[in-house]
RNA sequence: GGGCGGUUAGCUCAGCGGUAGAGCACUGCUUUCACACGGCAGGGGUCGAUGGUUCGAUCCCAUCACCGCCCA
């Protein structure tokens, strides 16, 4: 093995292997584990939120393989209808042609042309991220197979009554010229203004104030409303004002909606143009006048002046009329909830149109329950919360969009305007044929579907539904769902929806809701704010001037490039070093906290790479004293303490590992298998392993069992490390798997470690923990007394542990190589010692002369005169608990008993501590060494 | 307005009714034959504020402050 690992060499050799293998695909007679993938836009690109949620479910995924169940993990990826199809026409602007120059056809051809083109990104990414998907299962929104499922879920939800198309005010995207449903509208707060006209009565008695913050509105008012119990107006309800510009009499009306302590307590109801509005609208039997076209112009419904002007120009064409014709009453600056579409950024228009709605109440009503009986539990559980309070005020669906790539509806219009819903055209004909007796031309519905209807779909269209495929029987329900908060009124809630209706069953068990990874300073990570970082670019490592191009290229606002550079110039002034893909799992895993801001911290990958290389480099010392005993190590073995000490660990470990995975606890399964590898197997047994391996005279079965145990210790570890390091323990098990006995050709479909083959060993862990404690202590000493730890110095033992002296007996030379002693011995009291530096370690206490050490005694009073003021502080806190009598009375026995067994060992360290301290002072400093 | 998070070491975060933890950063020692992407030792926190419950609160409860998210 090289000296160091570099991630770079191993981890596209090692995937490529596994693909071709097949060893991705569900496989065996064990249970099914399923976990659908969030499919992302085929055309876009993993960001780190994506990498961070693949790292868990590919951790899930082959962690479950390895326990022998039929794990799939399904790819996919999603047509992402309006973000395609912008990109795909800005492509056209820059060729000086817009989507209705192509046509149609030509235009959703082209589009398909970029999914080819631009597609294979994200699978490129998810192999670099190790993710173990079954590939030969990738699906698409757009697929045939899903798009049949579209369909006739379509249908089936229009036949009962659950799908209906109706004229109703929609978000309009001006821009893009498409209804999109209350989720992917934006309201953000922004200063405008607030104007108060002044509509005159028609009785010519006087005039009313509305104060509004879209005057350009007032030319479709069809009443100004007062709450019926405002003093000021109540006489006046009934009556009409002759509505200036337009010149039209309006009612005037009472409402409860009109809140008096606004603006003048009168307010102009628009029916047309404003959801509050819309409801008084009805409520009162108004008409509704439509003032805008489709790009929010004015349209032929305004007085002359006005028609064809663009909805701001207006605007300012209204309030300039009304302040000549003196009805502008004031000004004031006024700041308001602005709506704006998520992708355009466009200001949002309410507009009347039809569209297709899919009737929610009754498909909410189950999902509901399905989360209150725990058929589905969130984790962490509380946004069960956020889901049942969206889900219990939830709004009918507008599931139709003005676009052309996406699912068309799949609905057909005779010249009568009937309608056929049907799942393909000969099906709509059929019907039509039914209604009128013969043929009929039918053309079809020009919307396609919101992208999240297919999406909805997604857990049972992949497996094949609406056809009873072995795949959905298997697979069906799904095991858990891993995906962020930010989609769970967008998509978890529809899944659930759409499962319950179409399969009678929920889409999965159990829904893991991620956090959001941000920047360092906790922004969110986007291409506007120039804080992006490509996962790639940890696993491969960029250059600054790369980095600094991609953050500052095709920006919407380009006047930000330079303060980007800059910010980036500054946080990274070397670029990003290439970490490798494991590292940066095993980040992810130790960032997943239940926590929902998760900010990436360069630190905590530099400092995973580091655990690789630690694993590397203990690999290398494992194969460098076994490799070529592979011959030998399967003859009779005596293992040692130490052996059945690091076996005991792993053990443990590994009840972490799993009760931690089973909580979705990946940061504390990280944490536990770190602190394993590197503190114990690492740190301890590796060290204890030398002085066998290294002992001439040390009996043969007593060094088999030495390298028996790095082996199989090691191998099992990589096996516990595996679904979060994937790479580097396939690389390493490639060596130490077969020396370890175990056969195959690949750690993914070993089993994985079982904890209860790992018993703690209750006399291993004394017998070590004196050993600990011992080098511990010698180790403190020297440290603090800036003494090189290649001095060596005989150390004496003070200890009342029942088994200390035969853990001596049995690790003392142990002891002596791993702490550099020249000798070790129990003493039973250090009166016959030379003056010793102590340090006292769990109840032990360990002592070294001094003037082996130092020449000074000075520096070892200072450092024990510092212990004897810290034990003294905690010996005072203890004596004031106790000095409580109501503690005393209260607390717990065994809380008390504890107390004043600490008040007891503080009071020996003390006296200890004197005594070296007043045996140190009475010795002179040593002459120098002649 | 309603709902939900967060506030613990310089930074990023775990934790938890009974002695405050990790990684990174910092200080000192260490370039010994797995690893300097290393080893060893050390310094550093009145756990956001106030009140309550309790023998005992960083932890439970209430109020407040600040930061943030979602819904209307």
């Amino acid at each position: 093995m090289d000296k160091s690992y570099s991630p770079r060499d191993i981890e596209s050799r090692l995937y490529s292997t596994w693909e071709a293998a097949g060893w991705f695909a569900p496989s065996g007679d064990g249970a099914p584990y399923c976990i659908m993938i969030p499919p992302p836009n085929v055309t876009g690109t993993l960001h780190m939120g994506h990498a961070f949620q693949h790292t868990l479910m590919d951790a899930l995924t082959r962690l479950h393989r390895m326990d022998g169940d039929a794990a799939l993990w399904q790819p996919g990826t999603d047509h992402a209808g309006i973000a395609t199809q912008m990109v795909v026409e800005r492509q056209l602007n820059a060729e000086g042609r817009s989507r209705q120059d192509l046509g149609r056809d030509a235009f959703v051809e082209r589009v398909w042309q970029w999914k080819a083109q631009s597609g294979g990104t994200i699978n490129r990414q998810m192999r670099r991220l190790g993710d173990s998907v079954d590939w030969t299962r990738d699906r698409f929104t757009m697929d045939e197979g899903l798009s049949a499922a579209v369909a006739e879920v379509f249908v089936r939800l229009h036949e009962e009554g659950l799908i209906y198309r109706g004229q109703r005010l929609v978000n309009w995207d001006p821009v893009l010229h498409t209804a999109l449903s209350d989720l992917e509208v934006v309201s953000e707060p922004e200063s405008g203004n607030l104007w108060h006209l002044r509509y005159p009565l028609a009785d010519g008695s006087g005039h009313l104030t509305v104060a509004t913050p879209r005057p350009e509105t007032m030319l479709g008012d069809t009443a100004v409303a007062v709450h019926p119990e405002d003093a000021r107006y109540r006489h006046l309800v009934g009556k009409q004002v002759r509505l200036p510009l337009a010149d039209r009499l309006v009612p005037i009306i009472a409402d409860d909606y009109v809140d008096p302590a606004f603006g003048s307590g009168c307010v102009k109801i628009t029916p047309a143009h404003d959801f509050n509005d819309y409801e008084i609208g009805k409520r009162h039997g108004l008409p509704m006048i439509n003032v805008l076209t489709a790009d929010a112009a004015m349209n032929d419904a305004v007085p002359a002046d006005y028609r064809g002007l663009d909805r701001f120009e207006a605007r300012k064409r209204v309030v300039a009329d009304l302040e000549a014709a003196g009805l502008l009453e004031k000004t004031d600056p006024h700041t308001l909830p602005v709506p704006r579409g998520d992708r355009s950024g466009a200001v949002l228009e309410p507009w009347l149109t039809d569209q297709w709605y899919v009737r929610i109440a009754p498909l909410a009503a189950p999902a509901i329950q399905a989360v209150e009986d725990g058929s589905i539990r969130f984790i962490p559980d509380n946004w069960a919360k956020t889901y049942f309070q969206w889900m219990r005020n939830i709004q009918d669906w507008c599931i139709s969009r003005q676009l052309w790539w996406g699912h068309r509806i799949p609905a057909w219009y005779d010249d009568d305007g009937n309608v056929f819903v049907a799942r393909s055209e000969s099906e709509a004909h059929a019907q039509a044929r039914a209604k009128h007796g013969r043929k009929t031309a039918l053309r079809r519905d020009e919307d396609v579907l919101d992208t999240w209807f297919s999406s909805a779909l997604w857990p049972f269209s992949t497996l094949g539904w609406p056809e009873p495929t072995p795949e959905l029987a298997k697979f069906y329900p799904t095991s858990v769902l891993v995906t962020g908060f930010d989609i769970i009124f967008f998509w978890v809630a529809r899944m659930i929806m759409m499962g319950l209706k179409f399969t009678g069953e929920v889409p999965f068990r159990e829904v893991y809701i991620t956090g959001l990874i941000r920047d360092e300073h906790g922004n969110k990570m986007s291409k506007s704010k120039g804080n992006i970082i490509d996962p790639l670019d940890l696993i491969d490592g960029i250059d600054l001037e790369s980095l600094v191009a991609k953050r500052t290229s095709g920006l919407m606002q380009p006047q930000m490039k330079s303060a980007i550079e800059k910010a980036t110039r500054k946080q990274f002034p070397q670029g990003i070093p290439a970490y490798g893909t494991d590292a940066l799992r095993f980040t992810f895993a130790a960032l997943a906290t239940m926590g929902r801001d998760i900010r990436f911290d360069l630190g905590r990958i530099e400092g995973y790479r580091n655990f690789c290389n630690k694993l590397w480099n203990a690999s290398r010392y494992v194969l460098m004293n076994t490799e070529e005993f592979a011959a030998d190590l399967q003859g009779e073995c005596a293992h040692g303490v130490a052996d059945r000490w690091i076996r005991g660990r792993l053990g443990r470990a590994l009840v972490a590992v799993r009760e931690n995975f089973a909580t979705y606890r990946f940061d504390l399964a990280a944490q536990a298998m770190y602190e394993f590898v590197w503190y114990e197997f690492c740190d301890w047994y590796l060290e204890l392993s030398k002085p066998v391996l290294q002992a001439p005279d040390a009996p043969a079965q007593v060094k088999r069992g030495t390298r028996r145990t790095l082996v199989e210790v090691l191998e099992a570890s990589l096996r516990m490390l595996h679904p979060l390091m994937p790479f580097i323990t396939e690389e390493i098990w490639q060596k130490v798997g077969p020396l370890a006995g175990r056969r195959g050709p690949t750690i993914m479909r070993q089993p994985y470690p079982a904890a209860s083959d790992l018993a703690a060993d209750a006399d291993a862990e004394r017998q070590v923990a004196l050993l600990q404690a011992v080098v511990l202590g010698i180790r403190q000493i020297r440290g603090e007394l800036d003494v090189p730890h290649s001095r060596a110095t005989p150390v004496y033992l003070r200890t009342d542990r029942a088994g200390d002296a035969d853990a001596v007996a049995a690790l003392g030379s142990t002891i002596a190589r791993v702490g550099n002693l020249e000798s070790l011995a129990i003493v039973a009291s250090e009166s016959d010692l030379p003056p010793c530096a102590i340090a006292i370690i769990d109840g032990r206490t360990i002592l070294a002369p001094f003037a082996r050490l130092v020449d000074d005694p000075s520096a070892e009073i200072a450092r024990l005169e510092k212990r004897r003021a810290r034990a003294g502080q905690d010996r005072d806190k203890s004596v004031a608990k106790l000095a409580n009598e109501s503690f005393v009375a209260n607390a717990p026995p065994e809380v008390v008993a504890k107390e004043r067994e600490r008040i007891a060992e503080f009071d020996r360290q003390l006296a200890q501590l004197a005594e070296q301290m007043r045996r140190l002072a009475a010795v002179r400093p040593a002459e120098p060494a002649a």
